[in-house]
DNA sequence: CCGTAAGGCAAACGAGTGTTTACTCAACCT
DNA sequence: AGGTTGAGTAAACACTCGTTTGCCTTACGG
């Protein structure tokens, strides 16, 4: 543990192309999926050799791990700014819905990404994506709980709202990405509903008893 | 128009193996993406030449949408028997979830792959696959608005509701799936909170007002 | 009954694939 | 200052891939 030159111009330099093969896949991701992505054509876009990529990753499912934290890591903190939140149901829900708008316009391709390997072909990033999921529902459903009049309602009462909220919110993005590619609803529309949506949950949830 | 033969023992024999590219279409796609499926993989599984595939299909996306069909046709008949029912919500609730269990036990492979492409990499497929999502949402949405206490829901209003039901649907089949594999809850649990959610918003759409 | 239409075959094409090997050369640590 | 480490190179390996061409064979239809 010692220092006598300037710090990792060496490791600098290592994850700098690491950073640049993950953003090379997430590109060409976007017309394509993770299981037909080519290890060749990852190292071609960044300007290095196919031998390369081994330095890196073991795999093109382990490049896709290491996307998937990284994807999910950056919305961890919208979630975090998003529970904080204070206001009414409504304006909760307002926020909600145009904080995910807004994510989805600057972070298209994590998104897609997500919503494509979610339940795509490759186990590992399928199960890299569960588990990050799982830990959206475990906050969720520990804000939700601090919730006046949630006294009453049980951990797993409490983790299956949140995960239906957590769901939707999904849902919702993949519904905003659509809207970009004029594949569905646009997105003023997309907006609607999801408030909609979210607002009849939030009813339910008023009047659960058991 | 006339018939001097046997019927069609040339167009059935065709269909024949249509029939068994699509069935081994959807095995191999069990453990791969439709956009990393080889036409050359799909005839040696069949046991016929790469060239014989273009006298059934121009692409390997061409052979997805057939795909679509077939995998939706068969759900069609299922939502059918299901909008049939006329029992108390609650009890709509659970055959609802039980029937959704029975299919997916019955044709894992055809929810796989509709879960895996409805956000998959090969546009054609994605467009069949919401264009007959959006079928079921109608359908339903007709059947909701059918209900007694639903004359004052707009038709946006219904077709919202609708679309959270079917969306309801598609993620609690993944979720089976997923038991399937041992890559989630066990079975029982999904079909459990499948049950709470839909309870919950049950709940919802009793209340709404405006 | 015979000409035609069409599903399937055999073979070849150029191109792209993952992986291994031996190598260079600059940053690192002592 | 000099030996070691490790990111990146260059080349070759044995495949697989989609597509095209011409041909065979058989059910079809007038």
């Amino acid at each position: 543990m010692s220092r006598t030159t300037a710090p990792g111009t060496r490791e600098a330099r290592k994850q700098q192309t690491r950073q640049a093969m993950l953003d090379a896949a997430l590109e060409l991701l976007e017309e394509q999926s993770l299981s037909s992505l080519g290890l060749r054509e990852v190292t071609r876009a960044v300007g290095i050799t196919p031998a390369a990529f081994y330095r890196h990753f073991r795999d093109i499912p382990d490049l896709g791990v290491a996307l998937v934290e990284q994807a999910l890591g950056s919305l961890h903190d919208l979630v975090q700014v998003l529970l904080a939140e204070q206001d009414g149901p409504q304006q909760r829900i307002d926020t909600t819905v145009e904080l995910i708008r807004q994510y989805v316009a600057e972070h298209p391709a994590h998104v897609r990404f997500v919503a494509s390997e979610r339940h795509g072909g490759v186990r590992e990033v399928r199960q890299a994506i569960a588990g990050e999921l799982d830990r959206f529902i475990e906050e969720v459903a520990g804000t939700l709980g601090a919730d006046p009049g949630a006294e009453l309602w049980s951990r797993d009462e409490l983790r299956m709202l949140a995960g239906l909220f957590v769901d939707q919110m999904v849902g919702t993005a993949c519904s905003f990405l659509s809207a970009r590619l004029d594949e569905g609803p646009p997105a003023d529309e997309v907006a609607q509903t999801a408030r909609d949506r979210m607002r009849l949950v939030q009813l339910g949830r008023q009047h659960w008893l058991p």
